[in-house]
DNA sequence: TGTACATCAGTGAACGCGCGTTCACTGATGTAC
DNA sequence: TGTACATCAGTGAACGCGCGTTCACTGATGTAC
């Protein structure tokens, strides 16, 4: 065992940088089943072991820390994706292993997702701000993603959006379905998958036949 | 002019009616930019005109109150969806008026789809299971409208579920899109009603294809 | 029609509670010499 | 290496505030006779 003595001595931003992750830890887990609006300050706080004041020694407000946590799931998603983008070129293949790619990383980082789901629209607010900012980006890059495609190289700018827009949306829902399981069936996540996989080709074929209506 | 006068006699149970609608309103009016979950009692009680404890005549609590919105949305939007069905048969045309029912109806009742696409995933609690289950009965009733159509008579109850699932969660990701508008540009409606003709356009030549990958 | 009583929507004072934020503080870590 | 001082993450008391809920009440509307 090479891991580390509990009083192994620790710098000073060592240790600030453990509370502060403690801190986003803690709302991440609070906000497993209340909204991030429905945090208050000092259960942060309690939830990572630390006096109310304190907290200011890590963020401005509530708001601040939301943010923070926007980046970090923001962050899961683009891991997420820069994984998918090598995948095999072939359509149904491409939609099988995206598909895997995306239960995985839902599995691994559920935190993260059910965070940015829910926050999505869940109010008016800096948090919900970002997250708009952010997923406006995310497909504007998919949009770009998209062109490079066979078959898509012709498509006007605009119409590729509306592609990425409507699968960003499908695959939200999706998220969202994946998250909320909660009776232990065994196969609904399989269910799920294959819903999501179901729902792109339908996109994909209607692409194929886009241009013959 | 055969409006009512002011002061003339109503009865008792027709002002404690009035007094209930008040208090739907003022919950929508302040959910406008802010969740539902943030809303207090007294200050909806406040924005209706009456004393905090005046709210108990009414509703149970403020989730009591937060489902009675849910139907009173789902309404809207049940009202909506029948006069979409009187819809030409054919495709493009569905369509076409589909996506102007929904347009006109969203800026009519604004509130209500505004109400209906930002609580529906943002939090966990008595509304948004509500408007889960509502949405899921919604999803069913969609899909068996979907198999009547010449061509979707052989899909399975599953597929067509699918197909279902992303039409509405496609369409209220419009929704949101259409009431999310802050902007006074004059045609950002019109772009947004573009794209969700696409968008379920892209679904219809999926589907039109759909056995024959 | 008139009177006496019942109903009940709305009132207003009061409660205990958790909230965000302020402030002066403590004591371990870091740094200069 | 040892000492004296600076830094600063975390502490704990205190504040004023809006919250949901209780309770006894008021007075207009409704009803029985």
């Amino acid at each position: 065992m090479t891991t580390r003595q509990p009083d192994e001595p620790v710098s000073r931003q060592e240790r600030k940088q453990r509370t502060r992750q403690a801190l986003l830890d803690a709302a991440l887990r609070l906000a497993k089943d209340r909204t991030f609006a429905g945090l208050s300050l000092r259960e942060v706080a309690k939830e990572a072991g630390i006096v109310p004041t304190a907290f200011y020694r890590h963020f401005e407000s509530m708001d601040d820390l939301g943010i923070a946590l926007v980046e970090r799931a923001m962050r899961s998603l683009r891991t997420m994706i820069r994984e998918a983008r090598q995948n095999p070129a072939t359509y149904d293949d491409a939609i099988r292993a995206s598909v895997h790619t995306l239960c995985s990383h839902v599995r691994a980082n559920e935190a993260h997702f059910r965070f940015l789901t829910r926050e999505r629209y869940g109010g008016t607010g800096p948090v919900q701000a970002a997250i708009a900012t952010e997923l406006r980006l995310f497909g504007s890059e998919l949009a770009v993603d998209l062109g490079r495609f066979e078959g898509l190289a012709e498509w006007s700018a605009e119409d590729l959006r509306m592609m990425a827009d409507l699968i960003v949306t499908a695959m939200l829902g999706i998220v969202m379905e994946l998250v909320d399981i909660r009776t232990p069936e065994p196969n609904a996540e399989e269910e799920i998958a294959a819903k999501a996989r179901k729902q792109l080709r339908l996109i994909v074929v209607g692409v194929a036949g886009w241009r013959s209506t």
